[in-house]
RNA sequence: GGCCCUGUGGCGGAGUGGUGACGCUGGGGAUUGCAAAUCCUCCUACCCCGGUUCGAUUCCGGGCGGGGCCUCCA
């Protein structure tokens, strides 16, 4: 089944083939690790990480190789580490780790590689020396600059036109600078600023240089898929096209250029200058992690998705069902199925999550209604299937229900001793089971053989 | 000011030139000792005005509304 992704440099949709079947490669913009990171910041980490699974399902495991870089030089980093007066690498180990292991709550798969920016000084500087070697860069104030007006294809990936930009910029135009767009390669650090030594003097590296030293340093110089967030394609990944193509004799980055939407809070967007957002980690201690995962898919990626608790509750309810259904079947063997097509037609044209959830909503309705083991065998390989490529339902659902076990064997206890009552055909004390039951938020489903509960 | 996206039922959210997914909610029913779960079923929508067309929610133009980028930002 051919896959199609929505190409953000061609403003259209286009039959993906990588460059290399042997070797798919796909780069992600990941998170600046100076504090928690919001919901919203997981969408791309969820998506991307889906978009991953199918690959690697349609190319083999082996044949995909992800990147996902963590930007450990930023001036908020500098900020951070300054006020609490400790090196960067205590600010950014630390959040590095809770990001990985909020990632791995939300059921994100490791990517193959995590190239950081410090780990990553020399070949930063060495692009750079070759900007200002063949002309595409200069110095100024101790400032290495890259200058745009030597790039013809500026503004191709944003389909924005320098003067356009120029007449309503709010952008604070350095005196330095031999054109207002012109972005910083290379800077000075100050006193209490980190800092690293170059041939164009102690400083750091400026934000764009990072992502093209890291593409070129482990994957060469064009990769098939870079991804990020809406809003960098400009001028984040205009600028790593400008200074990428321009040390490669205008050989392209990036084959697919994939951007997802934002999180919407009400009426505008979640941000963190804005104050209105959802820390992931916050969120967690409200949430399992997969319903994080499952409501971030339930809009196309593209498409705007409204954040809210009804949102989650809605996904809450949703999985409950489907763990049900799973927990009725957990005495049955699935047999070895490929999801259905329909569900991987939907998430090949350009990871149409909405339609593929419809589907599995089929695929869930059919495993209610099945009769025989059999049916039930395949319904559940093709459910496993289905999920494996989605990264949900992957988890047993025992473990889903009882979250935390500290009162279980007394639920037990009572559960049981209301299914004998019902054998007796005691119904008064049956209900009155029932009643203390619910009142603990647990809620009784009575089977043939027994009585199985969850919490409510 | 420039560029881009978007407007679907009570809610979320797909899709399509001709019978308008899917989920949640609400009504009815089957089932159940009663429930829960499950299944069946019903109600409710394509911003407005033009145009193209046999026919538009879908294409085109205009309007109005919402959002994003142009500055750190997923």
């Amino acid at each position: 089944m051919s896959l199609a992704l929505y190409d953000t440099r061609t403003r259209r949709k286009r039959d993906f083939e990588p460059a290399n079947a042997a070797q798919v490669t796909m780069y992600l913009c990941g998170p600046t690790v100076y504090s928690y990171a919001h919901i919203g910041n997981f969408r791309p980490a969820v998506v991307f990480d889906m978009l991953f699974r199918l690959l690697r399902s349609k190319y083999g495991a082996d044949n995909v190789v992800y990147a996902r870089n963590i930007t450990d030089i930023d001036d908020k980093i500098n900020q951070a580490a300054h006020e609490q007066q400790v090196d960067i690498s205590v600010i950014t180990d630390k959040f590095t780790a809770i990001y990985r292991e909020n990632s791995s709550t939300l059921n994100i798969l490791s990517p193959n590689l995590e190239p950081t920016a410090t780990g990553h000084m020399d070949e930063m500087i060495n692009l750079i020396s070759r900007l200002l070697e063949n002309g595409h860069a200069y110095q100024a104030e101790g400032h290495v600059l890259f200058s745009v007006s030597s790039f013809e294809g500026y503004g191709k990936l944003s389909g924005r036109d320098l003067k356009d930009m120029l007449a309503g910029a709010r952008v604070n135009i350095a005196a330095y600078k031999r054109d207002p767009a012109d972005f910083v390669l290379w800077k000075p650090s100050s006193e209490t600023e980190p800092s690293w030594d170059s041939p164009f003097g102690a400083g750091r590296p400026g934000w764009h240089t990072e992502c093209s030293a890291m593409i070129e340093a482990n994957f060469g110089t064009t990769i098939d898929i870079h991804a990020g967030g809406q809003d960098l394609i400009f001028p984040h990944h205009e600028n790593e096209i400008a200074q990428s193509m321009c040390v490669h004799e205008g050989v392209p980055l990036a084959r697919f250029w994939l951007h997802n939407g934002f999180l919407d809070m009400g009426a505008e967007k979640m941000s963190k200058s804005l104050g209105n957002v959802k820390l992931v980690h916050d969120l967690l201690k409200d949430w399992p992690g997969e319903v994080l995962r499952y409501a971030l898919l339930t809009a196309h990626y593209r498409a705007p998705l409204e954040w809210s608790e009804n949102l989650l509750s809605r996904t809450r309810t949703t999985m409950d069902r489907y763990y049900g259904t799973l927990r009725r079947l957990s005495d049955v063997t699935a047999s070895l199925e490929d999801a259905p097509k329909g569900f991987v037609a939907a998430l090949c044209d350009d990871l149409n999550t909405p339609q593929a959830m419809a589907k599995l909503a089929t695929l869930f309705k059919q495993a209610n209604m099945a009769k025989t083991d059999a049916d039930r065998a395949r319904v559940k390989g093709q459910i496993q299937a289905a999920g494996v490529l989605v990264g949900l339902f992957e988890q047993d659902p025992e473990t889903w229900f009882q979250r935390d076990d500290d009162d279980a064997a007394q639920i037990d206890a009572m559960v049981a001793a209301r299914f004998k009552a019902r054998q007796d055909k005691d119904w008064a004390e049956a209900d009155r089971l029932r009643d203390q039951l619910n009142a603990l938020k647990i809620v009784i489903e009575d089977g043939p053989n027994g009585s199985i509960w969850r919490r409510g």
